[in-house]
DNA sequence: AATGAATGAGAATTCATTCAT
DNA sequence: TATGAATGAATTCTCATTCAT
């Protein structure tokens, strides 16, 4: 068996069907592709889907959690990095979102559209594990308001909210293919983001 | 009202259904729930739903496009008010919103969940109404921008969605019941938030 | 009440919505059209029709009985009449049914179509409606027959047949609009049939 | 059979299928059955019906085609055998309609009562191929006109309608169980018939 | 592991008919 | 007589999941 077990030319098989689905959920919506349209988009037999998958939810179940657990660890490690600004914590963790969308934005737009904003299926099932990266990026910013780094006045959850609501649309936009979302692109978005709402609107 | 024409009384049925089904998608969702919910949730007979609709799908958009079109006349109306400095005007939409929320939060909650969301299909059906929000939202920016009311270096449009973007994931947390929506918690989170994209989250 | 009555406007009524009923029958048949195009079509509103007529089914009976039963008259006529031969006769026949198809096309579509040719419906509850058209046609032959006029080895019933299927063939390509079915047309169709039928198709 | 491969097995379940909706269309008719009647007829499950089938429509379409030709073979094979009398073709056709019937009556009945009659519906979708019949038969009248065998003052249109229309018209009569069609019925029909036509009724 | 046939519970939509006014 | 809102049974088609091979 060499260096190639044969479990391992299994879970291929499953990560093949796994990106498929995303794919799949990507480009018509998890409500709106059937399980046969996953196993087509494979090139495997439609059972084999359930030989890996024990259901069309786990599919997704198993996309978001992959994802947003990288997510996950990338924005605890920036919020413990004491060598980082907030700013440049915050900028790590809009760059690792932006970039996600930037090499795989299938993945993203189905961890964003089919579960993190599906108030009634998905994203209550997943609320504690969305909820854990809200609560991380609140944290870096009392962490911060407690350093004095930056202003205490404002709750460090709305912080949060205004920061990360804001990396949605812009995905959204880009979703939506009304924004070009080249490399520059995403770079500039990174930047003027960062840059607004850390300096915020007003003029001087 | 003893007068009321006989018109009214269709009207008040199809009135009728249009809010029991705001109240089944937001409960439920809208792929998650049957026709048949929204007539017993009106106490109506299942067929009365297609009498005075076309089907499903249009329930939704009469829900969504109803709203939506309240607030693009606020939006519009806050722009165009040369009384107001663009912190008012921001303040005044998001206020609309947030009160919006606060008054009849099923219906908020069904224009963004299962609306402007919906990647795949309602929200791309509804995209053209959808972007004009965003696009009033950013020209309140670019004109102060130009009176030199606001740092012109930052994009309109970025600015426009961190806004956007800020005030949706409020009421995202609203819908998820993580956070308490009460009046006084509506008034401070437009304030904060309004505090945040203007002041920055920087300490002077 | 002069010289119409109230009951009269009322049979106009009446009329009007049966009349609209054959269009309709005619353009969409029974099973595809809605009790609701009926009433379109009549400019009446929608319950009026059963205020008429007890039932959709109801409007096709009268339709067809009232057309079946002017051709029993004549076909009775034809046959009584002892003046005429066997082929002046047939030839009555003939003329009565295509002239009423190039009169009121739709009720002799629907009366055929609709009702004559279905097996499991109409056609069935009518059956003996039918069927005494097709006994007295074969009785015009087999009285000649008896009177030596006609060959008397054929068996009536199927000359019968022979005869009234090849009307109903004709109109069958008049109704799918393939042959052109104007006055000349009508005429010479029936003449042609008539002499093929009597003189039959081998050279002498 | 023992051979049989894998694929015949479907093939198997799908003519089962199909079959079991010819007996049920002949049974109740295509607008008066339900596709699980099919389904029950056929001992499968309902959802099989639609895996082998794209809808009920398609049914009576496969019905139909099939049927309708193996007909129009025969009937070219008749016209093209140059050693046959106009007579002899005839007999031919008319034969195997006759003898279709007898051996599959509820095929036949279905091809006639529930598609080539259809004026609204399946008739028109098909009338193309049901018109080949039709002209290939009045062709096998000109020619012979041409030869000199038959009459010549008789439009061969005319004369072929009178041939088919003779036989659905004795089709009908045994669909609507008014008249014996056994064998010798059968043989008797297309004699008669046959004899009629070519013959005609006129006494010599 | 792999295949795709088989199952059957839905769910949307239609539309004849009834009924209150 | 006239209206059209109201009713709800009926029916097609879908598709996740299971299962035999």
């Amino acid at each position: 068996m060499a260096t190639r077990p044969a479990s391992s030319a299994a879970a291929d098989k499953r990560r093949l069907i796994l990106d498929a689905a995303i794919r799949v959920f990507a480009a018509r919506g998890f409500n709106n592709c059937r399980v046969s349209d996953i196993a087509d988009e494979a090139g495997v037999a439609y059972g084999l889907v359930y030989h890996y998958f024990k259901s069309k939810d786990r599919l997704l179940d198993e996309a978001f959690l992959e994802r947003w657990g990288l997510m996950l660890e990338v924005i605890e490690g920036a919020r413990t990095d004491e060598a980082l600004t907030a700013r440049e914590k915050l900028t790590k963790v809009a760059t690792f979102i932006v970039e996600s969308y930037g090499r795989e934005p299938e993945v993203m737009q189905v961890v964003i559209v089919e579960v993190t904003r599906q108030a009634n299926t998905f994203g209550r099932r997943h609320w504690a594990t969305i909820q854990d990266a809200h609560h991380q990026i609140a944290r870096i910013v009392s962490d911060a308001q407690a350093r004095g780094e930056l202003r205490s006045e404002l709750p460090a959850e709305v912080a949060g909210m205004v920061f990360y609501g804001a990396i949605e649309q812009v995905l959204t936009a880009w979703i939506f293919g009304l924004v070009p979302s080249g490399p520059d692109d995403r770079a500039a978005a990174v930047r003027d983001l960062v840059e607004t709402i850390f300096g915020g609107l007003d003029a001087r």
